[in-house]
DNA sequence: ACGCCCTTGTTGACGCTGTCAACACCCAGG
DNA sequence: CCTGGGTGTTGACAGCGTCAACAAGGGCGT
């Protein structure tokens, strides 16, 4: 309540109405978020979040890049700490990615926001996930450098990446994979796939692809 | 007009709504799709699919599974004909999977509605993806008898390869790829470092990877 | 051949939504 | 102190999904 310092009538109502709207999508998904609910969770009107974001289109996508930037901060994370060898960044990345999308579904699922938000032309999302991308590309340069990842355009190998551990999130959030599946084995295989493919076919390899 | 048999009223409006459904979808994505409107272009009134489905989510969920029916068709038919190498065989389906996405991004989109369609709970859904998971599974075997592919679990093999494809129409469709890519090349790049992680790694190979 | 009845389609209404215009507030700067 | 504009409120409106009550009309038993 008297925590904030509050600059004007509630103070910084515009912060509150992203952090609450993320809040209410984590509790009963996107559809539960509506103008007047989170206005009232706020103890404002209906009208209030107008003075701060032209349409509710504009809030989502606040959350959305509020939601990508927690994601890069975690992947930052992710591979930080003890500075660890170069070979396990990709993987750690890409598990990790996986997990966020698990632990945060409904934020995950509006983050790709269907049409309902025209990517394109928000300029601060397009922004957001390209941030992303771009520390994909340094970590796969770095690989490259040392010669764990085959030669060629990283920005076209982040892609493939992204593609990859994009693709088992959304397929493991939207319920398309049977229950009965081990789902962290299943990550640890598809980012080992991954990296095999991205190793390129050129030295003499020893067994058949394990998981670990 | 009067080339359908028409057994009632209509005559099979459940399928004209399904059809006209996923027409409009094309045209003017999926928020454009309305009871009024749809009931409006078939000449009935806006209750009129209440006899038929019992909510909006359930006649979205049969446009979804129609959408996931044409996929598995069109894949079946990119491997059909002149009886192909078995090679060749998940790099087409792959490469497929991706332009039917391009082509229908709306519709795409759709198939793999958000939570507004509560996957799990519909039965016609599950079948019709399960199918396309089948014949994927399917083909995968076949690799591997081949020896191809890496012995192993084709199930969590088929989830990976899946994740890849619908990862890149997913990437693709959402416009968060960079509009400069040439978009045959990174489908060719994916499904060639997907087949290359799944054939594992144990023969000595030749060169770097390289597209086709 | 008749007439019943159940399936199909229509209409009016309700509550909910996003959004806007007009109004009320209230703090910063002169 | 007062004034102006950034901030929040209220009333209203159109559009939405959905339901209850009603109308129609063809298949089927007799």
């Amino acid at each position: 309540m008297a925590e904030r310092a509050r600059t004007y009538h509630h103070g910084d109502l515009r912060a509150a109405l992203v952090e609450e709207a993320a809040a209410m999508i984590s509790e009963g998904g996107a559809a539960s978020v509506t103008m007047r609910a989170i206005g009232g969770r706020l103890g404002v009107s209906r009208a209030a979040p107008y003075r701060h974001f032209p349409d509710k289109a504009a809030l989502l996508v606040a959350v959305a890049v509020e939601g990508f930037r927690r994601l890069d901060r975690r992947l930052g994370a992710s591979v930080g700490g003890a500075r660890r060898s170069n070979v396990e960044r990709l993987r750690r990345m890409g598990e990790e990615y996986v997990r966020f999308a698990l632990e945060h579904p409904a934020h995950y699922r509006l983050m790709w926001g269907k049409e309902a938000i025209a990517r394109q032309e928000e300029p601060e999302l397009r922004e957001a996930a390209g941030a992303l991308l771009e520390r994909l590309v340094r970590v796969i340069e770095l690989h490259q450098k040392a010669g764990e990842i085959a030669p060629g355009d990283p920005r076209s190998q982040a892609y493939v990446a992204w593609s990859a551990v994009h693709g088992l999130a959304s397929l493991l959030i939207e319920g398309q994979i049977d229950p009965n599946v081990d789902v962290e084995a299943l990550i640890r295989e598809t980012t080992q796939t991954l990296l095999d493919g991205m190793r390129g076919r050129r030295r003499t390899q020893w067994a058949a692809s394990s998981l670990r």
